[in-house]
DNA sequence: CTGTTAGCGCTTTCAG
DNA sequence: CTGAAAGCGCTAACAG
């Protein structure tokens, strides 16, 4: 095709980015026409059409998305925010994320928050500024209230919220059965015949903590039973608790995390009480391999539960009315030490 | 402020995206002049600056991001093109990138590759239709040259590589010392005069397997060990060959990642072998104390080296000519059980 | 069937 | 000191 050749004899496909202007006018047809014709517009003709075809795949033309989306006022593009890089449980959600959005032809920017509310209050506005489509948003550890979301309901950007939630209305939430599952752990725990126990809970703020706390304390029907509630925001610091409780003889342990369950299996390690102890707990399973010991378990995977919630938001994106609702993952309780991490 | 009232006595800021026409509108002047006093032009008036400042301020005023971009060319996104989210090494290191992105005020757009070549060139294509301004490559096992790069090149958008890499010239890279690390881990194991020795390997086509294969190597200088080189890509296909080998009489064990390693100790621990088991290798440090065992290993800070590759990459996008260069961070042989993971 | 035109929100010459 | 106008790349009425 001479009409490579426009701008001298060099190939500049490989220069600088083609655009629609530049198929244009080695065409000699106006912009609108190769724009249609690279869509398979029903105006175009053939033969038009495939000579445009032609030579876009050969300069390795490809729509510049900014352009287009900036054109058609959105970005094709979600906002995750979300407290921290975990290693439990965070990759696979946004694994299962990052399959839905995929398979939508979006992208996602990825906002840590550093469980910080100012950080969260930033992450919001910037996705406001890029325009995102809509926001998966894990809620850090100092937030309490839903005030600074109302700017996403003003510009009608739908947000799905996921893992840690709080007490609220009108947003659309994928959760596991909280208090259903505590409440069947402290059951289990009961036909131990253990007299102290002791359960272990995340940060206090959240509706996480205080579902599962309720549940669990729900479960505990004996009178006799002796029951601890602890925080613990760390593995070290749930370690260094149920050390101190070891030695007050509490030998029943409800943790609500991974990362809680990893400081009690230690504290008991070193106590060399791994026997004497039971444990029981929610996790996703993958760190329990790791942990050499088998303990009941609440199975909550973080792959489904990304995949839900990203589900969710593209219905959200998509629908002309937005209806929230709140959506429970199925969990079970299963004895792990279960099946390795995948590759 | 009455200006506010033009569209009615509701507050309109609560209702749509204000725009700098918005602005001009109101206050009757031009958009350009509202563009330049938001901005702190030296030619805009004082007073006419701050009142500007002011009705920006309490209408929520904010730029919309993709149009500036759009308008200067450059998106301030930077792609993180990845294989997997792997639970070890990879959160600590889009953590260390998410840091530096921040203070550069960029987000980041994250794209998974589940280890497909294929998958990688989408990622590539799609970086460049959002226009992103540089990128960050971990190469997937599938990987074996750099061809798809090209392009990357022609539009002179700057990429960083960083964990899995191959031998090439001209591309910036942040790598460990792997050959001479591995080389110091065959040293320590030959202290202990074992004589049969195993080095577990990752994927063959990486080029980190062959450096961490070659400096084990050179390390073992007796003649009379035996060494067997193996290549498992999870935890479970290490733990399988571990157990075999371990049945043959080894009982030196060389892990070039946390996945392989978890798999060697598991194997150990299966045959009740821990102690008559020496086991060195490659880790963050973070697995470790999942494992109960200590074990001598390569320690190698996930954060630091997305930080350090961030970097780079931001000088890259800053500075005009382009210089590609290869980073070697710093690492050493520490015993762990380390560190309990933070938070 | 194809072209012209206007415009998404913003910045930046160039005038005045 | 401020305004008018052009344009980034693309699309979609509206004409013809």
């Amino acid at each position: 095709l001479a009409n490579i050749n426009l701008f001298g004899d060099q190939d500049i496909s490989v220069m600088i980015k083609i655009t629609i202007k530049d198929l244009a006018k080695m065409l000699k047809v106006s912009p609108s026409t190769i724009s249609r014709a690279l869509k398979d517009h029903p105006d175009i003709g053939q033969e038009l059409k495939t000579r445009i075809k032609n030579l876009a795949k050969e300069l390795n033309y490809s729509p510049n998305s900014m352009a287009v989306n900036f054109r058609k006022g959105k970005s094709k593009l979600i906002g995750v925010i979300l407290p921290k890089f975990y290693r439990n449980f965070i990759p696979d959600v946004i694994d299962g994320i990052s399959f839905v959005v995929d398979e939508n032809q979006y992208q996602m920017i990825i906002l840590p928050t550093n469980d910080l509310l100012s950080k969260e209050k930033d992450a919001i506005q910037k996705c406001c500024d890029y325009c995102v489509d809509g926001i998966l948003l894990a809620l850090s550890n100092e937030t309490v209230d839903l005030g600074h979301l109302k700017i996403l309901d003003d510009l009608e950007i739908p947000v799905v919220l996921f893992d840690k939630s709080i007490e609220t209305d009108g947003y659309t939430q994928v959760l596991i059965d909280d208090r259903l599952m505590a409440e069947r752990c402290a059951q289990k725990m009961e036909q131990k015949s253990i007299s102290k126990v002791a359960a272990f809970l995340g940060h206090e703020n959240l509706t996480i903590s205080k579902r599962r706390k309720d549940g669990f304390q729900s479960g505990i029907l004996n009178e006799h039973t002796q029951v601890h509630y602890v925080h613990a925001t760390s593995s070290a610091e749930a370690k260094e608790k149920a050390l101190t409780l070891m030695e007050q003889g509490v030998s029943g342990f409800f943790g609500m995390s991974d990362e809680v369950l990893v400081g009690i299996l230690a504290a008991a390690k070193a106590q060399n009480k791994i026997n004497e102890t039971y444990v029981i707990g929610f996790s996703d399973g993958k760190t329990i391999p790791f942990l050499h010991e088998e303990i009941d378990y609440v199975h909550h995977d973080g792959k489904e539960i990304g995949e839900t919630a990203a589900r969710l938001l593209f219905d959200l994106i998509k629908s002309p009315e937005k209806i929230s609702k709140v959506i429970q993952v199925n969990t079970e309780i299963v004895r792990g030490k279960l099946e390795w991490p995948k590759k």
